[in-house]
DNA sequence: TCTGGGGTCCTAGGACCC
DNA sequence: TCTGGGGTCCTAGGACCC
């Protein structure tokens, strides 16, 4: 375990907002919003201005922003872009973490010797290849654990560089709302408020045993977050997918059982396509409902063997969603596929097996709930 | 605030096994 | 036999993130 680590964060700032001003120039400079039809999913910094936040209904932001332009997203789009930026990284350290489309976590304790020591070098130059060759602004945060260094990119936005040393956290957290943190969200920002936690260093000086009997484990971890300690490791390059699904909020919701069945099978169709792509199969199959009201449950079973195909998987999807009630109107569908392996052919030769499982199990649900 | 879609991780209880 | 404890897997739900 290194004590003395650099973690640094690459954020790109705006990114399906930058990608699409990238390739449609008449964008840039304009406020630009990417998403669906109800919803922002992500702005550019000119929209940001009028106050127009990613996750906002669209029909609000043009209201407080009139001129906004709204483009539908591409997430294959930025996909490609994000995978093309994140070829570079290996450039600076091989411990790497892609956190998610638009960021990365780079350790280069071992590597800043090649840059004078001087991690503000690393970010430069990053910074530096990602505008020349994508058009694109990045952030980058550094510090000494993942924690502060994604608290110091969210400092250093938009389009900066921002370190947070050992002994300025304390410092810079004693008077931080507590929901700045990565890891505190709304409902956790409510319930610690409600004990007259506001900020870190509030939250730093609570009592940890009554964390410990609030939050369980996690209390404790809220403790060292408060003070900025993070021991979680820049993980490997290749991120584990451990599920992969699809869901579609029905515009109007869905009354009758087969209509949503039909839904149901479309989404199992592309669950399967992505998984196959991915070379994975999988052995989980949950569906999420959501009811008009915003109800939302799951229903889940696992097999005894993996599959793939979106047959397979409508089928198990099926008798899942044939238990449930049908009192209310649907909004929503989802379907997943986990406990996801890499496809092998050792897993394969048990092919021939599987017709025969897979109608066994679906029987073993129907009786289950006894129908 | 009237709410999309993709995920990850954690917890708790129950089943089941040794 | 009515009685321990630990480990692991499964299901369901919830918080959080982008």
């Amino acid at each position: 375990m290194k004590k003395n680590r650099i973690v640094v964060l690459v954020d790109m700032d705006a990114f399906f907002a930058s990608c699409e001003q990238q390739e449609k120039p008449f964008l840039r400079g304009k406020p630009v919003a990417v998403g669906g039809k109800n919803i922002v999913a992500a702005c550019s910094y000119e929209a940001k201005a009028y106050g127009v936040k990613s996750g906002m209904s669209t029909y609000k932001a043009i209201e407080i922003c009139p001129s906004l332009i709204v483009v539908p997203g591409d997430m294959e789009k930025y996909a490609f872009t994000s995978r093309e930026i994140m070829k570079m990284l290996p450039d600076y350290t091989s411990e790497i973490e892609i956190f998610s489309v638009d960021e990365a976590f780079l350790d280069v304790t071992d590597t800043v010797k090649f840059w004078d020591n001087n991690p503000f070098n690393i970010a430069k130059d990053l910074r530096e290849r990602i505008k020349r060759r994508f058009g694109i602004n990045a952030s980058v945060g550094i510090s000494y654990n993942k924690l502060m260094a994604k608290l110091a990119s969210f400092l250093a936005k938009p389009d900066g560089i921002k370190m947070i040393k050992r002994d300025d956290a304390r410092n810079l957290l004693e008077n931080l709302p507590v929901e700045k943190l990565s890891g505190i969200g709304q409902r956790l920002k409510k319930e610690l408020n409600a004990l007259g936690i506001v900020t870190c260093g509030e939250l730093a000086r609570f009592p940890v045993t009554i964390l410990k009997k609030l939050f369980g484990q996690y209390g404790l971890l809220l403790h060292y977050m408060a003070m900025g300690e993070d021991s979680s490791a820049v993980k490997e390059a290749v991120p584990k997918n451990r599920s992969m699904g699809h869901s579609k909020t029905i515009p109007g919701g869905i009354e009758d059982k087969h209509t949503a069945l039909i839904y149901l099978f479309r989404l199992c169709e592309m669950v399967g396509r992505k998984v196959r792509k991915s070379g994975m199969i999988g052995k989980t199959v949950s569906i999420t409902i959501r009811y008009e009201d915003f109800f939302t449950f799951t229903r889940q079973i696992t097999l005894s063997y993996y599959i793939e195909s979106g047959e397979e998987i409508y089928e198990i999807a099926k008798g899942l969603f044939m238990q449930t009630d049908t009192l209310y109107r649907i909004r929503l569908l989802g379907v997943s596929l986990s406990g996801l392996v890499k496809a092998s052919r050792q897993i394969r030769l048990k092919e021939d097996e599987r017709g025969i499982r897979l109608r066994r199990a679906v029987d073993a649900i129907n009786n289950r709930y006894d129908r």
